[in-house]
DNA sequence: ATCTTCTTTAGAATAATTATAAACAACGAA
DNA sequence: TTCGTTGTTTATAATTATTCTAAAGAAGAT
């Protein structure tokens, strides 16, 4: 449970302003206990939800882009007509669960080292991202 | 090389039929020695490029559509704006280029087998995919 | 308080994809 | 081969996620 007084100090410390919309963003976002995986649209419904207030779909865009930016969310590559975001920013691996469309985290030892084995020249690794897709 | 015939056969026994326009896009697609990774406006260009006629747009995320359906292609989950598509339809591994968004096979021993230590009660696997982001 | 800068917002613009429906082409049976 | 049926192509419109725009509002500094 992060209190709005923390949340205030986050943002101030990233140079982006405690706002009203800010603040309930990181309510719904980071005041839970299992990492939260969601698409814009989850989360915009959601704000409404569980604040009582309303945000604007295009502060929903800005905020959750700023955040991103500032590596306080990550995207999680599947395909589908929405983006995802995770709450959980480590580097870590994925079920995802094809007719339920939802993500599941998968620890590191769910799945053991990956070791590439393989090299561009000029290119150095950024991530590797394990995506296991579910079926019934 | 597959000749014209061939391709012909190989539609009408996927109960396609073989049109003018299908069989253009399979020898853009298909006679090729390596995977060829792909995005529908790749494509729509590359069809007039090769075969000199060309072919409406519809009809091509028409064929692509029909194609990934019948299992001839394979979707990759990358985050883009553009869905990315492959003619390597075996389970493999890919890095992907962010700068030059291009993605790249990897060979399965480059990577190596990976065992998921989780299972989803009443769940399968139905694939397991590593994506390799690369940077500069 | 005042000024500046950042943020929010509604709405418009963009761009990938999908739907529509009319013209057309492949097929199979006469 | 012709004809009727069914599947396909196509231009174009519709849809949808996302980004852009520009004006109004809020936060921070002086
Ligand atoms: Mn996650
Ligand atoms: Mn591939
Ligand atoms: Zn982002
Ligand atoms: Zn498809």
């Amino acid at each position: 449970m992060t209190s709005k007084q923390e949340f205030i100090e986050k943002l101030r410390n990233s140079s982006l302003r405690p706002t009203k919309q800010r603040i309930n963003i990181c309510e719904v976002l980071f005041n839970r206990d299992k990492t939260f995986h969601f698409t814009i649209s989850d989360l915009f419904n959601l704000i409404k939800d569980k604040t009582g207030e309303k945000v604007s779909l295009a502060t929903v865009y800005n905020t959750v882009h700023a955040f991103h930016k500032k590596g306080y969310l990550k995207e999680i590559p599947i395909n589908s007509n929405q983006t995802y975001f995770d709450t959980n920013v480590t580097d870590h691996h994925h079920f995802f669960d094809v007719k339920e469309e939802k993500l599941i985290d998968l620890k590191n030892e769910d799945v053991g080292p990956i070791e590439i084995q393989r090299s561009i020249p000029g290119k150095k690794i950024k991530s590797v991202e394990v995506l296991v897709k579910l079926e019934d």
